[in-house]
DNA sequence: GGCTTTGTTTTGACAAAGTCTAAATCTTTA
DNA sequence: TAAAGATTTAGACTTTGTCAAAACAAAGCC
């Protein structure tokens, strides 16, 4: 990211520590959960309420600066890759996480058709299997 | 599902009350949460406790007889709808979720190939959107 | 049919992830 | 620099799901 205090002026938001913070985080981690974001930030600012960095994500998120993935068993990771519409591989026993290309043509991929009515915005795709290190450990 | 109480003896599971009931309750109201099916199973068989729901669903799904889904913002999801790797179409604003066919090749469709060392085993595919009625509610 | 073993169901406490509210604090802008 | 408005914080709360132990039921055996 550019310069994440003039992305945050772009979009009408003040510029917090807070924010600047959990932006950098999220740069150096991509896909880390709110937990590991918090603690990221600890380390960089000192200090962080968890319910700031939920605020933080959220407004992040819902002004498209930051996208969320909620792979199934897994608290939600954060991302500020946006806008190209990449997917992800998960793993199954770590929840390690990848981004991948997206496999089919172009964004959003998997044409978005209409079915039973609904108006279709988004394919969201998720790569289900087992990263090496845990390919490794399982079999004994 | 052809005969619930067969299917559990052919996996080696004990037949009981509650195992049909969930059963009955999964087949006739697909995509519903633990908490629908245990009002669908009280109305039905009297009684049951949320942790047997949450047993019975467990374990059919671990023996592959049901299987779960999991949508961001969305408590998991079942149906006995299985092994046709279809996917599926959630409403954004209700939850309201249908059956989509596979929409490129065969299952598991999107041919899993290896990426970062993982060995992929599933492409998971979920497509956001708004159905018709939230897309009359919302319109005004 | 009655008994034993094994597995299931129930109850109630607990855990993880996230949301809500109100008070305190900080940013912006004039 | 001060006022207005937004953000941050703390702490209670909610939702979804899991754990553990006791009570109970199903299947096989005599």
């Amino acid at each position: 990211m550019r310069d994440p205090a003039a992305t945050l002026r772009e979009h009408d938001l003040p510029v917090t520590a807070q924010r600047l913070a959990v932006l950098r985080a999220v740069s150096r981690h991509p896909h880390a959960t709110a937990d590991d974001l918090a603690e990221r930030v600890r380390d960089d600012i000192g200090a962080i309420s968890r319910q700031s960095v939920y605020n933080v994500l959220g407004v992040l998120t819902d002004k498209g600066i930051l996208r969320r993935i909620q792979p199934a068993d897994s608290p939600a990771r954060y991302e500020d890759r946006i806008g190209d519409n990449h997917h992800h591989l998960v793993c199954r026993s770590c929840g390690r996480t990848e981004d991948v290309c997206c496999a089919v043509g172009e964004a959003p991929c998997l044409k978005a058709h209409t079915h039973h009515g609904f108006k279709i915005d988004e394919a969201e795709v998720i790569y289900w299997g087992t990263c090496p290190a845990c390919q490794k450990s399982k079999r004994s």
